[in-house]
RNA sequence: GCUGAAGUGGUGGAAUUGGUAGACACGUUGGACUUAAAAUCCAAUGAGCAGUAAUGUUCGUGCGGGUUCAAGUCCCGCCUUCAGUACCA
């Protein structure tokens, strides 16, 4: 143990402390909710974490610690709250490491947990645990799989804004074909005539169908992960890699289930004005969904049937268009591209496919493309337009073509200059030699015909107005926000509900649910790149009872098959809120009582790197839930608030290249060329010295090693990072809550800086807060001997206490816990130094210490005199009149005049006016006479007067 | 590049609406206690200058301007760091 032991056994016992009320709130069941209460209602909620191998660090309980203070605060304040917590038990790790083990996901994740509960337990967390929830459970993946199926039978209509039973959209197809109708539908949905719906086979009707289902199958251009032989969603890449592993990522077209979170873009995007979270996660949101203005355009191929749609934000434009360049991906490629440069082009996409993500993003730069020898034509001058296919241009944003205007922007511009096509001027009195004018306010267009010298907007409106008189285009809004991939080929998640008839997917009936994960031999995909699910050799519900589906029996045997993919890790977490409520129900995901009673999240806690994943995710379920009646409101989670991370303080040593000798930090030589290693944390100390013997036994490669030392110490070298293993930069809280007890590391973790900021862990300033505890403690006890009087107490004594509880008060709901934490530190020094004793001023700071010391909080309770826990006693209340604040004077010379500005919190007559005037240090006359000749009211308290 | 947040002592960080910047804590230094160490307690601690001292005085919140009796806080223009996003047509 590299750390000094400090404490002060006699003194104050936190172990035992701990150990005792933890075991009475246990016991004892305090924290657990009531569903039916006389209070008013109070949602606490924290983001539930992934049960990992490697435990909880440091960071995970900051969120926890803040949102625990408020759910005990707020209890003190007289509400009923709900603070629950479950785990995130689906997901990657588990299946990696029984990948390499064998071990089943389920047992490691059981274990887990286990130690996470443990973990949880010591830092005396009020969760009500009868409400635990974990995502793995069948009594709980039932429910996801039962939402599954609900977006499986429904459709976004536009006109009525909601979604919709799809039986409706059957009706209409059967009444009038797709005339008229205003839904949401995947681009390539076909039209037909009612005539034609009626003729078709049942099996055309399905496949058209989902083009319409809020959760569909379809070919989809995904992110590949060879490595984790899986799918990825975009919010799972970072940096072009995965974001689990970092293993590289590729395009693939697949078969895919995917959500239509599309449908709900524009309300997701005005939701977030009625929220109250931080305004860079809604911007981050907002930049998700990305949200443009402008207009579609189409353009007809010379020679064939085809029309070529368009998205621009710059319909102003139009006439400055000297080529049209397609994304590779588009089937359109190949139909237009002309035999003379067919093996071109051919090579071109086959390059474009082998590139990976990664790969794509690192090299922006390089302009590469090809002609296809196909032509456009202007929808207004009928111009020749020819068609090029160019990387830069995405298949899956807006309508992967782009109408390229290289006057205006400096893509299609580069491009052109590559290609040396030409580059048509539009814009009056602009210089374009150099580069491309993106700059829409200051010109007005020429070279246009019609739209010869209107500004930006005019032309916009003009031109979009021909558009739809001509009927070659639209005004319209596009969204950078994609369906989401909702299959996994991965073991450990929920199996998706669904079975295959004829190629086509038929969901099971909602009361054949859960289907449950099956048994299999190996978690790796079948040696015939099934999904691991195809390993199973018995499906899972017992087949005893084959099921009945639409008259299809199914079982492991049938030829109707099962789906083999399951769900992603955002599925679970998508909902698990509303379970809290009513987590053991049986016939629903939670009762109507239960969700009318708590309604939704008052407080939600969780790190903001969830800004475009389960946030979105969530909201967009809920959105749905809410449309069919199930959820009682639109937004889950009207307030959040985000903790920053805790970064690990990665420790250092530096080896000479080649050798095994190691060079201490500070003798190394400016320029010279050291190989820096990762090392433990815990082999070096407070003053940054490393403990040799320690590093020679922790791995084999030190054993050896020499160390060139400064003042007989080896001092490493810190860097910041991200807490991870792989950094052996974690560093635990049970070595904290065993040495320094849980109510310090609680303290500690809140004074550490303000909530929302990321910040390193080091553990300098521990010993400040565990003191005062002490400090605090002594206030109580001396020598083991009670010593609090029932004395009144005195005035300075009372104020001091006020002050506190005022600020203490304010600064909770400003969720400033790290201000709280001084303040504490400040009113128990005052009152040591006033040696103020007295049961009036202690019983209520007691009170007001207890929801961020919850233990020693009790234990003086109880030595009060009170039974039961201190939980349910009312937060103390600030008497105003106690706290007088002290009058500031700013004196000024103005005009001449002597002129004093005045801070007051009370009305005071002129001769405490006067007496203050000569209190302050500058002045040392009072030039007043009897009365001041004019106040100034500045904003409230603030007095100028002028004598 | 775009979007967002932030720059305050040796360190983490305070500073309600513009009102005596540096609270509180760590660290450091000195002292008390001790055979000694640890622990504990007390004191000093932004920088500079003058003074034996009490004290006085100048400069100080990334940089340059501005508004104001008064700016860490408000306005304009930069610089730096962090986070998100990235060929979005």
């Amino acid at each position: 143990m590299p750390f000094k032991k400090t404490l002060d056994h006699v003194a104050y016992e936190f172990n035992k402390i701990e150990k005792k009320w933890q075991n009475y709130w246990a016991k004892h069941q305090t924290f657990r909710a009531s569903n039916n209460s006389q209070k008013p209602k109070y949602y606490v909620l924290d983001m539930f974490p992934y049960p990992s191998g490697a435990g909880l660090h440091v960071g995970h309980p900051l969120g926890y610690i803040a949102s625990d203070i408020f759910s005990r605060y707020k209890r003190h304040k007289g509400f009923n709250v709900l603070h629950p917590q479950g785990y995130d038990s689906f997901g990657l790790p588990a299946e990696q490491y029984a990948i390499q083990t064998g071990q089943h996901p389920a047992t490691t994740t059981q274990e887990n947990i286990a130690r996470y509960r443990e973990q949880l337990d010591q830092m005396g967390f009020s969760f009500d645990w009868s409400r635990e929830v974990r995502t793995s459970e069948p009594d709980f993946y039932k429910w996801t799989q039962w939402i599954f199926l609900l977006l499986f039978d429904h459709y976004y209509c536009n006109t009525a804004n909601k979604a919709k039973p799809i039986a409706d959209l059957v009706q209409q197809f059967e009444k009038q074909g797709t005339t008229d109708l205003d839904v949401v539908a995947d681009p390539k949905a076909i039209s037909f005539t009612a005539g034609d719906w009626n003729q078709f086979s049942r099996e055309e009707q399905e496949e058209i169908l989902l083009s319409y289902r809020l959760t569909y199958l379809a070919d989809t251009e995904v992110n590949w992960c060879p490595e984790l032989r899986t799918i990825l969603a975009n919010d799972e890449i970072v940096n072009g890699v995965s974001e689990r592993g970092g293993h590289p990522v590729t395009k693939k077209k697949m078969k895919q289930w995917s959500m239509r979170i599309g449908a709900y873009a524009e309300r997701l995007l005005q939701g977030l004005d009625s929220l109250d979270w931080s305004d860079s996660l809604k911007e981050m949101q907002r930049n998700w969904i990305g949200k443009s203005i402008g207009a579609k355009v189409f353009f007809k191929v010379e020679g064939f049937e085809e029309t070529i749609e368009v998205f621009t934000t710059r319909p102003d434009t139009l006439f400055g268009v000297t080529f049209m360049t397609l994304a590779p991906e588009l089937e359109l490629v190949q139909k237009i591209c002309s035999p003379a440069c067919r093996d071109e082009v051919a090579a071109y996409i086959e390059t474009t496919r082998q590139r990976s993500t990664r790969d794509r993003m690192a090299d922006v730069k390089t302009i590469s493309g090809a002609f296809t020898g196909a032509y456009a034509l202007h929808p207004f001058t009928q111009e020749r337009i020819p068609i090029w296919i160019g990387d830069y241009v995405l298949a899956d944003y807006g309508t992967g073509a782009v109408m390229a205007v290289p006057c205006g922007d400096q893509r299609d511009y580069n491009f052109a200059k590559h290609f040396n096509l030409p580059i048509k001027n539009i814009f009056k009195d602009v210089d374009i030699r150099q580069e491309a004018f993106e700059d829409k306010a200051h010109t007005v267009i020429d070279n246009s015909d019609f739209l010869n010298g209107l500004p930006y907007k005019e032309a916009m409106s003009t031109v979009i107005a021909a558009l739809e008189e001509q009927g070659c285009g639209s005004g319209t809004i596009n969204y950078r926000l994609r369906d989401a991939i909702f299959s996994r080929q991965r073991y450990w998640g929920e199996p998706i509900p669904v079975y295959y008839k004829n190629g086509l997917p038929q969901p099971l009936n909602k009361e054949h649910l859960p289907l449950l994960l099956p048994e299999v031999e190996k978690y790796l995909p079948t040696p015939e790149g099934a999904p691991p699910l195809g390993n199973a050799s018995t499906w899972a519900w017992d087949t005893s009872t084959s099921r009945v589906v639409n008259n299809d029996l199914i079982d492991h045997q049938t030829v109707f098959p099962l789906e083999l993919n399951t769900m992603p890790g955002w599925a679970g977490s998508s909902w698990y809120f509303y379970r809290y409520m009513d987590a053991r129900n049986t016939e629903a995901i939670a009762s109507q009582e239960a969700m009318a009673y708590w309604k939704d999240v008052d407080l939600y806690l969780g790190g903001s790197e969830h800004a475009t994943g389960h946030l979105l995710y969530s909201r967009f379920w809920q959105k749905f839930l809410f449309d069919l009646g199930i959820l009682p409101v639109e937004e889950y989670a009207k307030k959040l608030i985000n903790q920053g991370m805790i970064l690990g303080s990665t420790a250092f040593v530096y080896r000479r290249p080649g050798t095994n000798t190691f060079v201490s930090k500070n003798l190394i030589q400016e320029g010279e060329n050291l190989e820096p290693i990762r090392i433990d944390v815990s082999l070096v100390n407070p003053s940054e010295e490393l403990d040799i013997e320690g590093l020679r036994q922790w791995q084999a490669e030190f054993k050896t090693a020499k160390f060139e030392l400064e003042d007989g110490q080896y001092v490493v070298g810190r860097e910041v990072e991200k807490m991870s293993k792989s950094k052996y930069n974690v560093v635990n809280p049970d070595a904290i809550c065993e040495q320094y007890g849980a109510d310090t590391l609680r303290m500690y973790e809140m004074f550490l800086g303000p909530l929302e900021q990321a910040k390193p862990w080091n553990t300098a300033g521990i010993s400040g807060v565990h003191n005062f505890l002490r400090k605090f403690w002594k206030l109580f006890y001396i020598e083991e001997q009670w010593r609090v009087d029932d004395r009144p107490a005195d005035k300075k004594a009372l104020k001091v206490l006020h002050e506190t509880i005022k600020k203490i008060d304010h600064d909770i709901n400003a969720f400033a816990f790290n201000t709280c934490v001084s303040s504490f530190m400040i009113c128990v020094n005052e009152l040591t130094s006033l040696d103020c004793h007295a049961r009036e001023v202690l019983e209520p700071l007691t009170v007001l210490l207890a929801p961020f010391a919850p233990h020693i909080a009790e234990e003086l309770w109880e030595q009060f005199g009170h039974e039961g826990s201190i939980e349910t006693v009312p937060f103390p209340i600030a008497d105003e009149s106690l706290i007088v604040e002290d009058t500031k004077v700013y004196p000024v010379s103005f005009n001449g005049k002597m002129r004093f500005t005045l801070e007051l919190s009370v009305a005071l007559d002129s001769d405490q006016i006067k007496a203050a005037v000569l209190e302050d240090s500058r002045t040392t006359e009072y030039l007043g006479t009897a009365a001041p000749k004019k106040w100034i009211i500045v904003p409230q308290k603030i007095i100028n007067i002028v004598f």
